[in-house]
DNA sequence: GCATGTAATGAAAACGCTACCAATTTTTCA
DNA sequence: TGAAAAATTGGTAGCGTTTTCATTACATGC
């Protein structure tokens, strides 16, 4: 059932755009004032003409206003309007040899957990008049450096990484080349500069500290995860620590798949049919829970009563199901605001590389 | 419960980089070989010399490597390996007044919708060498006026916007750049540029339709949507098009806010309290309609038997619930590659402006 | 009133690359 | 074999800023 109506619209002239003519041809007299109109963008040497003073007081007025007589910074500011110049940023940058950008580069955007990160940074950054470039790697450190590689060459102020885990040649090339760089979401030792994010192997630990101090014995783990997700892959180990330290019986169910509802449920629905089948689950994302608590329905299984579900995101949703979701709620927002941040800070030469462990809730629900 | 270690790593340099001394100082006798080491990045410069070459061909190597000989081409490379140089993108751009850059304005992240299309653009994009420049608008025309000014001054070779409303200072700011503009989402006539999208008016009317046709009498609708959000209201539209058409009864409740699981079960509880309850229900959202059928659980109100959902979006969950939900699936991941191809072709200097509506599917499940 | 700072301003050289046009080599075709 | 056409290659003037570094204007202290 779909449409396929498509309409060419008037064909406009398109892409190519005149060149500037500011420059005036030599030899042929300029009748009557001196300042001709100009076709094609105003450069900044149009707004100093207009305000009567030279480049470089325009450049200031951009740069370091202060430096600027109140006087003078009126007349800029007018000629600035009434020309409705924009200064071009590629030009600064050139000259600067740096540019108020910052690369971000995701695992994956379609993860609120990324999304929400990463629209927390990029609003402290616009705000500062920095703009976000982004990429994401699909889970792959290859495919990472790649990506990298290309952003550095727009020498943006700084860069961001999800992650601690990188390929050789990006760890190489960021070390050279010396530009604040954050990795976010996740904390250990050893950043390649700063670092803000929380142990994930902690989550796993603590979750499931929780499920044995409620007298289970019998643990269930369902780690869905894309191959290079080693968040999630952390979460799973430090669950798996806690299963042996105590000597818990641990079922797990493993896929290198996305997670989604529908793989959650039939996680869910093996794991159970099990003979050992475990009486608290944790799984590596909320979505695989929400999956499982339908399955559950489904297969007449109580919750929390037969079994103890725990998910990861503390999505939407967590708090609305029934029974509602335990679930693992990361400082995603708060993440990306620090990482902007800290930033800023960088590039106005105050502050130093920090590594900043933000810790996370666990929320305990209905779910277990 | 929450954890709190700050840690300080070791204090690095930080920001600033050497200048670059490529520059020999006059006067002072260079000893021996010519080619000194040089520090800093290198440049084109660098590798032409090294490869023997003048600098107009190792441009050409980057830009239409077709245009060099085989020979020149191997010497170029290995030189640009030795070197490992890396192209200044912004002197490139500078110097062609163009970037290979796309700027991408959405409304939020936070909605898989538009965080799929742009993931799918992006990596259209990134295989061709284009970077992506995002900035989010929260819904507000203002801000994206805002965000669209600040982005043009990069000079991308394009723009993107989502939806099809825009203010009267963006529409002329773009029209008067004359670059290639993608608005996407959202189909209608008189696009500033290219159009790709569906009418989400006739997503509304479809939905409307098909309840009308199962012999349903008393209609819902529940839009929760953010003030800006002019895509769901269109949707809302559609459906009160034929439940004035056919002279069906209507129920609706609307809120300003964001769209949870959460307002979605209260928005249920609450029509379903009215005297006219109806009998099958539109959600302006997947979420919503969630939230509403863990609330009908709780009510003990039968879904389909007491009261049809739809939702919108086709949200991973929507299968895997019970009963699993009917909804609308948008072509968001079409509409993003789509976007993307068209953007390329217009900067290879082939197509034209097109306005392409892509439909939609309604995807009718067990809930109605 | 005169030397001495301090604040504001300006001139011109980079920044690293692309685009235009000219120069050179190679190929094609009678 | 020679001339015209096609394919390669190179020289160099910008692209529109930012940055020294120098200059000018203005206030300060004795």
């Amino acid at each position: 059932m779909r449409q396929g109506k498509i309409a060419l619209t008037s064909c406009k002239t398109g892409i190519t755009k005149a060149r500037n003519e500011n420059a005036s041809k030599k030899g042929e007299p300029v009748k009557g004032q001196v300042k001709q109109l100009q076709s094609g963008r105003p450069k900044m040497a149009d707004v100093a003409r207009m305000a009567g003073v030279s480049v470089t007081t325009v450049s200031r007025f951009y740069n370091e206003p202060d430096a600027v007589s109140e006087k003078i910074r009126a007349r800029i500011a007018e000629a600035a309007q009434a020309l409705s110049y924009v200064p071009n940023v590629m030009a600064g940058s050139l000259a600067a040899t740096r540019s108020k950008m910052v690369a971000v580069v995701v695992p994956t955007l379609n993860n609120s957990v990324f999304a929400l990160m990463l629209e927390e940074m990029s609003s402290v950054l616009n705000r500062r008049g920095y703009q976000v470039m982004l990429a994401s790697n699909d889970y792959s450190i290859e495919r990472e450096e790649e990506l990298v590689k290309s952003l550095l060459s727009w020498s943006p102020a700084g860069i961001v990484l999800v992650g601690r885990h990188h390929s050789r040649g990006t760890l190489k090339v960021l070390l050279e080349d010396g530009l604040p760089v954050v990795e976010v979401g996740e904390y250990l030792d050893g950043a390649i500069d700063s670092n803000i994010g929380f142990s994930h192997r902690d989550v796993g630990r603590r979750v499931a500290r929780h499920f044995a101090n409620l007298g289970v014995s019998r643990l269930g783990l369902v780690l869905v995860a894309l191959p290079g997700d080693r968040r999630a892959a952390d979460r799973g180990a430090g669950f798996r620590d806690i299963a042996r330290e105590d000597g818990l019986h641990l079922e797990e169910f493993t896929a290198p798949e996305r997670a989604s509802s529908k793989v959650g449920a039939t996680a869910f629905g093996e794991l159970m049919s099990r003979a050992d089948a475990p009486q608290a689950i944790f799984f590596s994302n909320d979505m695989l829970c929400l999956g499982a608590l339908f399955e559950a329905g489904r297969l007449g299984i109580r919750v929390p009563d037969d079994v103890r579900l725990c998910g990861y995101g503390d999505f939407d949703f967590a708090t609305t199901t029934s029974p509602s979701l335990s679930s693992v709620r990361p400082p995603d927002r708060e993440i990306g605001r620090r990482a902007g941040e800290l930033l800023l800070e960088r590039f106005r030469g105050e502050g130093a590389p920090v590594s900043i462990d933000l810790g996370f809730e666990h929320i305990v629900r209905a779910s277990g």
